[in-house]
DNA sequence: GATGAATGAGTATTCATTCAT
DNA sequence: TATGAATGAATACTCATTCAT
């Protein structure tokens, strides 16, 4: 689990309750937050939301209980930190997968660079985020949590709208919501969990299929 | 989500740790356990499983706490009832549906039919759905309930084989995979909420553009 | 654990709270009752008092809940009517063993006997004595059973008694309460359990020689 | 139940799981922890181990039931906790007497210093012990405590053999074993409770009639 | 008589949060 | 600032006992 540097990508800002009690002006106070929020994404992910106790978190992070309420107001404010945190990881790494991408790239390819890196992403992070996808019923305090998972879906629609001539479908709010949600499907095991035999190979060019026929029909 | 060659009802036999403790014999009893699950559903509705407490549940099914551990031996025991009743419904309105389609009916018509019933039933239940999706985590123990979410898949890849001509995709399970997880995804909202502004009507034929596209592109 | 059939030795007679409910008139019930305690005393005998519970009871009886309370007001009575049945075991035994022995034996065969037929029973039903032991605490109620310990003593002091003239001390009450004591504390692991090593034959002599050298001591 | 002073005593370690969680450090802690076994002892004292209860504990040691479990993992733990203080104190309370006795006392003045220490300790703490005795059923997972039994019987041991002149018996570890069981038996009312008409002074010379007749037999 | 469903108080343990140090 | 002791409400599950059938 890298640590995030990018907030220079700060797509929304974070809201009142979410952000830290105090700015963690100081060196020592700056280490004793990323340690909570490293320890909290392993506890997240071992345990889920209602079971992450604050008594574990801080002992894995091996401060005291009483310091993570220097930081973040309640459970609910630190697991948000955490599912922010991982939403900006996976934007960080996007863009920087994009980054590679040459200019004169065919809206094919851009999809595919997308769906690769969705799925190195998940590979990587896939059961934090399972878990994080539950604790959003506990974080509805923290609506630009919800926004993180719209400003995901702003990268395909830029892709759509740069590449407008190859679309043949008229809303592109429409397309986008319909092919994130069903892409996501594909490489986050939505209902049904990707079986053994399926290789990211196939899984690739199924989910471009999918797209592109989508995309070209009537 | 449609039936699996028509068991009539009882699709997978449910396993011993799921059958309640007692055949609930008397006219008391069988009351008593069909409000317990009226009021379980109440609550993991509202609350979710983790925090959904048998004392709760007893309270809103007004009877006493002991009385639930005559039907189920634990709280576990109790949410996979209640789930297995959901898909139970779920099945059976999907049945129900289907009877309605003539014969001679297309694949589109078909897959319409089942994007419409799907959307229908979510109205109805979907945030149900969600909580005993997360709850599927604690009923491991019960593997007739993951075999349900396979048996609801299994209508779908009926269908393709059944119009076997109209599909150029060759592996059906794959095929089948792909398309489950894509309109589950839309109809149940999977990453991305659906907007206010995405109207059903919009929705299923945005569905099946979706489908469609899918199983005819090479 | 053999059935109970000498009624004739009914040494002190049951206290009201003891005697079940009802007397047992009808085959049937008589049936229930020894059942009843029969299946008491192996629960009584794998969990001791306070995790015995009137449902496993009634389970391994193969009778209701209900039907206990025919015949025992309540879970202490029915205890005690096992711990009752197994001091009438003991002094059955006891007395059946002293019908062997010759009319001119000597004191210390005498107590040779005892000692012997005291580990003898002990091995088949020391456990549960054990248990016996511990449910007296809740069984205050039942006067009688706590004279049951005194009349098992009562045969010790009855030997005393005939061989008066080999005895030295002169408080023969006295002299029964401490034997009893010491040889119940050696045949059934007082404060220290018997250790491996020790084996039945030396534990016999040691128990003589401690009851034989307190007789005749000055 | 005076405080344990005498650490140095300390004969066997206490094993891992007997230790508190933490070591109270604090004032406040240690007061805690003192009033939390005191209040345990009282419990334990009129209840016994089963039908202890934490809330119980808590209430009259005037913490919160949360506290108990700062420095204790578990009930069984408390318990155990309780036990081993009391074995402590029969232990110190052994020493100190032994403490006054004159270099050239004989066998005979030992032992009576032995048993009128183990009815003096009886008088103060019998029926805790008692209590103690039942529990260990529940403390199997605290060897110590086992330990701590024998630990008492070796002081009856180191006078056997300081005076091994005066005793005829050969096996010095089975002579412990008969006098400690038939010793506490008589002290702490094995089978048999004490008859009220019993006065300590006749106790104690019969004790003591009973192990040196014991000695002296062949 | 016998049943067994129903009761509801009772229990060990956890955990978010506070606050004195 | 940071600590960690203390809190007390919450929770799953058990069990003696009752009573309608």
């Amino acid at each position: 689990m890298p640590p995030t540097r990018i907030r220079s990508t700060k797509v929304s800002a974070l809201p009142e309750r979410l952000r830290p009690r105090k700015a963690p002006s100081q060196r020592r106070a700056k280490h004793l937050v990323s340690a909570v929020l490293e320890a909290g994404s392993r506890v997240l992910l071992e345990r889920g939301y209602e079971r992450l106790s604050m008594q574990r978190v801080a002992q894995v992070a091996g401060v005291s209980p009483g310091s993570l309420y220097q930081y973040f107001p309640d459970k609910a404010a630190l697991v948000a930190a955490i599912v922010d945190a991982m939403s900006q990881r996976e934007l960080a790494f996007q863009l920087e997968q994009f980054g590679k991408l040459p200019a004169e790239a065919t809206l094919l390819q851009a999809l595919e660079l997308m769906v690769r890196s969705l799925l190195t992403f998940q590979r990587q992070e896939g059961p934090l985020m399972r878990r994080a996808l539950e604790a959003m019923q506990h974080l509805g305090r923290f609506p630009a949590l919800a926004a993180r998972a719209t400003d995901a879906a702003a990268g395909l629609r830029l892709l759509l709208e740069a590449h407008r001539a190859e679309v043949v479908v008229a809303d592109l709010d429409l397309a986008t919501h319909v092919l994130a949600n069903a892409i996501h499907s594909l490489t986050h095991d939505g209902v049904l969990a990707r079986p053994d035999s399926l290789d990211d190979e196939t899984l690739v060019r199924e989910a471009l299929r999918l797209t592109s026929g989508y995309l070209r029909t009537r």
